[in-house]
RNA sequence: GGAGGCGUGGUGUAGUGGUUAACAUAUGUGCCUGUCACGCACAAGAUCGCGGGUUCGAUUCCCGUCGCCUCCGCCA
């Protein structure tokens, strides 16, 4: 007899005999009749034993997370004993012949327990965290929005092409992985931190439209949303401009988010990453938070304070954030507050705060009393806000009032329901590394700067707009890509100003710039960050909860013991010593 | 590299400078014929992460260390 899955019996099966197998979820032994529930992929199906069948004997053995087969035949529960939690809660399985076909140890991790134990026990023992629903759902989405992309990108012209794992080391960018080389001891390869520069090749190639799902791997540390090794969806396309990108990556976007039942209005919202900066604070703003930076430039007037007039004089700023309901902060809070925002040079929150007695705050004595309304009225404050006002220079005010703005979402619970997307584009293509003394590469090097800020790359590098675009959800970078240089002369320039030999370029991107020789098409791409996405679409707090295998904070895999120790003979094959230092 | 939080039966938690470390759940045994987080009774189950210190006495206080989580730095 054909096996059939459990959780999808319905009424309609009534009557029915059927095969089920799957484990044994729960026992309920009333001594007499006693029920257990079986558990496969599909869901649950509760099975009936009565003490006159035969397989009473058996099932009285049975212990949770056993491996069964049951034949039985389907029938309607009694009135009153349906179960409206379970999709097959009207019927049940009867009359049943009962075979074990594995047994379990008592399980660490439960997969029917209400709540999942501490997570290094679930890493520990993922094969049983992963039997939970909740993980179930999560990777079965994961399934569905990747097949979602594969017919999307299909159906749009594009082949999936592989590049290699076993790469070369690139300069710029994150730190490798690197791998040994037995056969020629002293060299290593790198994993690839994504398939960046093979992609460019296919457009060399003449392939046109490249996509690709492939794991990238990045040595840097951890965070509930960065692994070490992830999956990106990568897209390339040549003869295209930055609009026919964004307009794929919106409609392969609507596709794979629907998989989630969301339905997505396009086209999206835009900003540029100025308005972005200059509005929310951040190059990823979470628009479900109601609150938007104010400029103050202009009421500079109302504030009696010299460090505010000095700040503006050296070409600073003035701005202000509101905090809906912030005047109930304590001391404490301020100061809490101040913390988060150490990192941009900031010792506290300068505020304000209308309380019914008045003005309050560390910045209310600052201000003139004949300004004060008008004040109040243009950052549109109620009795019980608050407004943090900072004078400075500009990207660390933002920056500053950014993080604010976040925590204020959090204390007061301000996210508005919903999920919202938009298109950050217009990047800097370069930004000044203070660490290297000079200027580097926003995104790579091989972005393509705006083509109206072209002009002014050796006058004004830093000024000059790159064709980089990144698509964010809620706060969150799901997707980010450019328009390529496809031009020689230009990739030339951009490689001067990031202070680059010639020998450099050659010794790094050698093999590309020689492929550009040969009739490179304009071309650009863009790269989903896969399981972020998955991650936003399940409505989880990590991206552990999308991907199978994680690895914890440190990099350590809790299941296999990865990494490890390795024997002395490989090492010694690989011509490699250990320092003793490192040993443990 | 830095900051913070956590670590107590299988699991989740409580708790205390002092005799037997508590509760829930899971486990075992018995009872129970319509449960669905079944119920009832009994039993077993802990090196209080590890090392050191303070103390007459440390699971508790201190120092170190290891592990897990979050954040900053880092992540073109």
């Amino acid at each position: 007899m054909k096996r059939e899955f459990a959780g999808s019996l319905r009424a309609t099966d009534v009557g029915r005999r059927v095969r089920l197998s799957g484990w044994v979820h729960r026992v309920r032994d009333h001594g007499g009749v006693m029920f257990f529930d079986l558990r496969d992929r599909s869901g649950l199906c509760q099975i009936v034993v009565s003490p006159q069948d035969a397989a009473a004997g058996t099932a009285a053995r049975l212990r949770p997370e056993w491996v069964i087969a049951v034949e039985g035949t389907i029938r309607m529960r009694q009135e009153g004993a349906r179960n409206a939690k379970i999709a097959t809660g009207d019927v049940e399985l009867c009359d049943v012949a009962l075979e074990i076909l594995s047994e379990s140890d008592v399980p660490p991790v439960l997969p029917s327990a209400a709540e999942a134990p501490d997570e290094a026990v679930r890493l520990r023992y993922r094969f049983l965290d992963l039997r939970r629903e909740e993980m179930q759902q999560n990777l079965a989405l994961r399934h569905r929005v990747l097949q979602a992309s594969r017919r999307h990108l299909d159906a749009a012209g594009f082949y999936e092409l592989e590049t290699p794992m076993l790469t070369r080391s690139t300069p710029e960018g994150s730190r490798d992985f690197l791998v040994p080389s037995r056969m020629q001891p002293g060299s290593f390869y790198a994993l690839p931190q994504s398939p960046q520069l093979f992609k460019q090749l296919f457009m060399v190639a003449g392939f046109e439209r490249y996509f690709q799902v492939v794991r990238c791997f990045r040595d840097e540390d951890l965070r509930a949303d960065r692994q070490p090794e992830f999956t990106q969806i990568y897209i390339e396309m040549s003869f295209v401009g930055e609009e026919e990108v964004l307009g794929l990556a919106e409609g392969l976007t609507k596709a794979l988010v629907a998989e989630a039942g969301w339905d997505l209005q396009l086209p999206l919202q835009r900003l540029t990453y100025q308005e972005a900066m200059a509005r929310y604070g951040t190059d990823k703003p979470d628009l479900r938070v109601p609150l938007e930076i104010q400029d103050l430039a202009n009421q500079a007037g109302a504030f009696d304070a010299p460090f505010i007039q000095t700040a503006l004089a050296q070409g600073g700023v003035l701005r202000a954030l509101r905090a809906p309901g912030g005047a109930q902060l304590s001391r404490k809070q301020w100061d809490e507050l101040g913390r988060e925002i150490e990192r941009f040079g900031m010792k506290s929150v300068p505020y304000i705060a209308l309380t019914q007695e008045g003005l309050r705050g560390s910045l209310a004595k600052a201000v003139r009393p004949e300004a004060q309304d008008a004040l109040v009225q243009t950052l549109g404050l109620q009795t019980g806000d608050a407004a943090v006002i900072i004078a400075g220079e500009e990207e660390r005010v933002s920056l500053a009032l950014g993080v604010l703005r976040l925590s204020f979402a959090d204390q007061f619970s301000l996210r508005q329901s919903g999920h919202r997307f938009l298109w950050v584009t217009d990047f800097p293509l370069m930004e000044w590394s203070e660490e290297e003394g000079r200027a580097v590469s926003r995104h790579h090097p091989f972005t393509h700067p705006h083509p109206a800020d072209v002009d002014r790359l050796e006058a004004e590098p830093l000024a000059v707009r790159a064709q980089a675009y990144d698509l964010v959800l809620d706060g969150v970078e799901v997707a980010g890509g450019s328009i390529r240089i496809h031009e020689r002369p230009l990739q030339e320039r951009i490689f001067r100003l990031l202070g680059l030999s010639e020998q450099e370029t050659k010794d790094k991107f050698g093999f590309l710039l020689e492929a550009f020789r040969y009739g490179a098409p304009p071309h650009g791409g863009i790269a989903f960050g896969f399981d972020r996405l998955v991650m936003l679409l399940a409505g989880v707090p990590s991206i552990r909860d999308v991907i199978a295998f994680p690895k914890t904070a440190k990099g350590s895999d809790l299941l296999t013991g990865a990494p490890s120790d390795v024997a002395q003979a490989q090492l010694d094959e690989l011509r490699l010593r250990v320092q003793e230092e490192a040993k443990r």
